[in-house]
RNA sequence: UUUGCUACUUCCAGGA
């Protein structure tokens, strides 16, 4: 059991989760009977994968075991139905965790319950968990403290947002990085762009911005098109060294979505001139870039060119995918899209049903868009 | 080192 479990935590930290799942059924039908952290570590892996069945079960099965599992492998089930935008499940968990009484909900059972509220757009029960927590008395850590920032700091009135902050530093926490780019993060959705800027030269001049602050901010102005504000911050990163991925995805998915394609090329041969490797976002970006303005061959040309700098197309790519054929009225090379992300073992979710039924639908097929609409319901996601 | 916080990409909706 214990070298199987070692072996399934080595794949997962290099991030290869179809092995975890070959080790864990190998395990299985060997007839060795997992351990809770096995069984942890698997509701985990399942869940990264999308496959939130397959999580529930061995969550189940370990309920079935007699002993409740404990508040760790709770915690991990409850972040399974975060991550997946499913808080009503998260809540359900949570509640009977506090009802039962054998495994109470810790600090961290509720920062995920909160954050899954938040993903959702609902941070009025987001805020409601907050208040309870006080109540029971809970310790609140900086995490907890950072989650709440994240998820209603945009609801928050001034003050009250003044407040917490203070708490949390009387607390003990001061701000840390994460805090503060937490903040820039809520204000930059707030759109007030001046305030960003404001903020952003306060942290720069302390000293105390980092990797997420700068792709923060440039893709606040990537997406109010504000692009020449854009560049100088990218400027103003590689002048600090500081340049990431994921800042230069931000560009280059700001310059595609205004219909810049060149700049946009050019945005991943400069990611490529500073040493950065592009990743599977960078080319989602531009497939579907191309793809929402019909440059279907473009759109081919940079799947293939995913795959040629060796990375593999994710769940984003065959959404974005099926969605431009959809856009198209090529609905069945949608299906034949599905078909390759299957072979390549990845799982529709709810997007991808979605994406089917609006091309069938567009191409004037509505006896197959309801087909696919019965499909998607049969696979366990609500009717749009 | 069995779980939680801040950055980029897909459908729909919403907001301006």
């Amino acid at each position: 059991e214990r070298s199987y479990f070692r072996l399934i935590r080595s794949h997962k930290l290099s991030g290869d989760l179809h092995k975890c799942v070959e080790v864990f059924n190998l395990m299985v039908s060997a007839g060795l009977q997992w351990k809770e952290q096995t069984g942890c570590t698997m509701v985990e892996v399942y869940g990264k994968l999308g496959q939130i069945e397959e999580a529930e079960s061995i969550f189940q099965d370990m309920r079935n075991r007699g002993g409740y599992p404990d508040v760790v492998s709770c915690n991990t089930m409850l972040n399974v139905y975060a991550q997946a935008g499913m808080p009503e499940q998260a809540d359900q968990l949570f509640q009977q965790m506090a009802a039962k009484g054998v495994t109470l909900p810790d600090t961290q059972s509720y920062t995920i319950v909160m954050k899954a509220y938040g993903k959702a757009g609902r941070s009025r029960e987001s805020m409601v968990l907050f208040q309870a927590m006080r109540e029971e008395g809970l310790e609140l850590d900086e995490v907890s403290y950072n989650t709440v920032i994240n998820v209603c700091g945009g609801e928050m009135p001034a003050m009250e947002a003044v407040r917490l902050i203070r708490e949390m530093q009387e607390n003990g926490y001061s701000p840390s990085m994460v805090t503060r780019n937490a903040i820039l993060s809520v204000v930059a959705k707030s759109g007030r762009m001046e305030d960003v800027q404001e903020l952003f030269e306060d942290f720069t001049e302390q000293g105390s911005v980092d990797g997420y602050s700068f792709s923060i901010v440039v893709d606040a102005f990537g997406k109010r098109r504000q692009l020449e504000k854009m560049e100088a911050t990218i400027s103003a990163a590689a002048a600090a060294r500081i340049s990431s991925v994921e800042m230069y995805n931000a560009a280059i998915d700001a310059y595609g979505k205004a219909g810049l394609f060149g700049t946009m090329e050019n945005g991943l041969m400069r990611l490529q001139s500073v040493g950065l490797h592009p990743n599977a976002v960078s080319f989602n970006s531009i497939i579907h870039s191309y793809g929402t303005c019909g440059m279907l061959t473009e759109m081919e040309e940079a799947f293939e060119r995913l795959r040629v700098a060796g990375l593999k197309p994710d769940i984003y790519t065959f959404n974005t995918l099926i969605a431009a054929y959809g856009d198209a009225d090529m609905p069945h090379a949608s299906v034949q899209v599905l078909r390759q992300m299957h072979e390549e073992g990845i799982f529709p979710d709810e997007v991808t049903y979605n994406s089917l039924i609006s091309a069938f639908e567009k191409a004037g097929d509505f006896l197959e868009a309801a087909r696919w609409s019965l499909w998607k319901n049969q696979a366990g996601f609500s009717s749009k």
